[in-house]
DNA sequence: CTAGGGTTAG
């Protein structure tokens, strides 16, 4: 009964209930020391702890824990070093705590001298090596262990995926499954996140249907890791399905739902999903409104965007912060109000961070306001000097009013500075195989097949009044260079993949790692028209979906 | 009653 009022956070119950046990046993005190300090609240839990008559080793390491997860790693320590006796749960509290303190020297020591290792001391350095991205550190941990739990894998897999080696994630599922390794909800749960991260649509349905075998429902973290995998994927009609099974809504799953519309550019289904998600009495977060309002950005949907924000404290006793500061900006800055959106810049209640400048910059981009555009970089350039996407964007909006002399310097700028340009790739899923592209790919086996199908397509285009917008391109080059080498930008590489290798009925599905650039979306926009094919491209900031010559994001984006 | 993994936005 105790604990349960603790588990539940009615610490006030609890207490009374403590107050009016006849006979207060060590568990009991316990549970309210733990109960206090897992809510934040160290100074209850100190009190309890210096009242209680007797400490036993839980006692001693519900306080460790405590200061551990209340960011009071100096305080862990010292209960640490005070402590009677310790078992092994005290020795990876510990160790716990200095892994979320990332600070890995420390945990390693203690590891190494602790008496008795078990299993959950091994996961939390492989746990604590992933989350420092120190990867190859958790690799060694994780291959010197003799047994592995369902934690150990995920821990191992969540590490690739968050450093960014989702392939690498991949294979080791694989490898996982090879060995027979049981797995839980949690395992589940990372796998999704690994096939959203890079997008592997096939991989995550299979991974959906050995869930569905293993006969999990889609409660907790596993259904909403499944909803963000479907929209992640491109896979709008998946994610609603997914949506509807999963019995339990929370603020989450709402969340996810407002934000994967939104970065899809339908940003009336997601306003729509906001409206019920308030009918059916959940309360919006402040990640909820972060949505709603690039819902509205995305769409154009610019005064209903502001009516949110001011309704954020109205009517919901949220806030704003930064980050729907620059929603907001984002959001004048796109439908070209950009002087309210410079006026709110001087009004904030902060210092304007880069991605504000960020969002200037962009909605110069788009209205051409060439001045605007070089003060935001310049403001960029003071705040983040290695933003490599930064001098890209400026350079393409100097190239763009042919400023080719103010394109030179800022390459002199990336050369003096050490900025490298983040190379270009786009890759889609076949047959249950990636298949990668780079700008003017020369190792694809199907190069030929590709370059020639392009070639023909480009006919077709041209015919059909398609004109290459080649000002986007970095260099000062002859004109028919400058055509030549967009044609042979990685996403239509992929594209036209696709249109070789997949059923006509399918959509065609290619991620970015970068932002598409103006003429392939315009080159796109045509090449769904004339072959009739859904085209559904992912780049570094949001979903385009192209069918019959346009695109969802309405070129708003 | 104490330790380990996982979901949404930017």
């Amino acid at each position: 009964m105790l604990s349960g009022f603790v588990q539940r956070e009615r610490l006030a119950d609890a207490r009374l209930l403590f107050e009016r046990l006849p006979e207060k046993d060590i568990v009991s005190w316990n549970a309210m020391i733990s109960g206090y300090a897992q809510n934040g609240n160290m100074i209850e839990a100190k009190h309890f702890f210096v009242e209680s008559p007797c400490k036993d080793v839980f006692t001693w390491t519900a306080m460790l824990s405590g200061y551990a997860q209340n960011g009071m790693l100096d305080e862990a320590r010292m209960v640490f070093d005070e402590m009677p006796e310790r078992n092994s749960v005290s020795w990876n509290a510990m160790i716990s705590a200095y892994v979320q303190h990332r600070k890995m020297v420390e945990a390693e020591e203690l590891f190494n001298v602790m008496p008795c290792r078990n299993i959950s001391s091994w996961n939390t350095m492989v746990t604590g090596y992933g989350q420092a991205g120190m990867i190859d550190e958790a690799r060694r941990i994780f291959d010197k262990m003799e047994d592995r739990d369902a934690i150990s894998w995920s821990a191992m897999i969540a590490g690739y995926t968050q450093s960014g080696h989702g392939e690498d994630a991949l294979h080791l599922f694989i490898e996982m499954v090879r060995n027979g390794a049981r797995m839980n909800r949690s395992s589940f749960t990372c796998l999704f996140s690994t096939c959203a991260d890079i997008a592997v649509l096939e991989c995550g349905m299979q991974v959906h249907g050995r869930l569905v075998k293993a006969g999990y429902g889609l409660g907790c973290f596993v259904g909403n890791a499944l909803l963000a995998m479907y929209f992640k994927c491109g896979s709008i009609d998946e994610a609603y399905i997914a949506f509807c099974e999963i019995s339990k809504k929370d603020v989450v799953t709402w969340n996810t739902m407002i934000a994967g519309y939104a970065r899809h550019g339908f940003g009336d289904k997601a306003l729509e999903v906001f409206d019920l998600m308030r009918k059916t009495g959940t309360k919006p977060d402040e990640v909820t409104m972060v949505g709603v309002l690039s819902a509205c950005s995305h769409t154009g949907l610019v005064n209903k965007g502001i009516d949110f924000f001011h309704s954020m404290h109205q009517d919901f006793g949220l806030k704003p912060r930064a980050e729907h500061y620059t929603c907001l900006i984002d959001l004048l800055g796109r439908a070209g109000r950009l002087a309210e959106a410079k006026s709110l810049m001087k009004d904030l209640p902060f210092q304007p961070d880069a991605t504000m400048w960020g969002a200037l910059l962009g909605a110069s981009r788009i209205h051409h306001d060439t001045d605007l555009g070089k003060k935001s970089a310049e403001k960029i350039f003071e705040l983040e000097p290695d933003n490599a996407g930064m001098y890209v964007l400026l350079s393409n909006l100097y190239a763009s009013s042919g400023s080719w002399a103010e394109v030179g310097k800022l390459r002199v700028m990336m050369r003096d500075k050490g900025v490298k340009k983040v190379p270009g790739f786009s890759w889609i899923e076949v047959n249950n195989k990636v298949h990668n592209f780079s700008v003017g790919d020369t190792v694809h086996p199907e190069k030929a097949k590709i370059y020639a199908f392009l070639e023909e397509l480009d006919l077709k285009m041209k015919k059909a009044g398609y004109v290459p917008s080649t000002k986007l391109v970095l260099h000062d080059v002859e004109e028919e260079e400058k055509e030549h080498m967009l044609k042979y930008h990685s996403e239509k590489l992929a594209v036209a993949y696709g249109i070789l290798n997949m059923t006509p009925t399918r959509p065609i599905r290619v991620i970015k790692n970068l932002r598409v650039c103006e003429d392939c979306h315009n080159a796109i926009k045509c090449i769904s028209l004339i072959e009739n094919r859904l085209i559904i491209l992912r780049d570094s900031n949001r979903f385009h979906h192209f069918r019959g010559g346009s695109c969802s994001c309405r070129d708003y984006w």
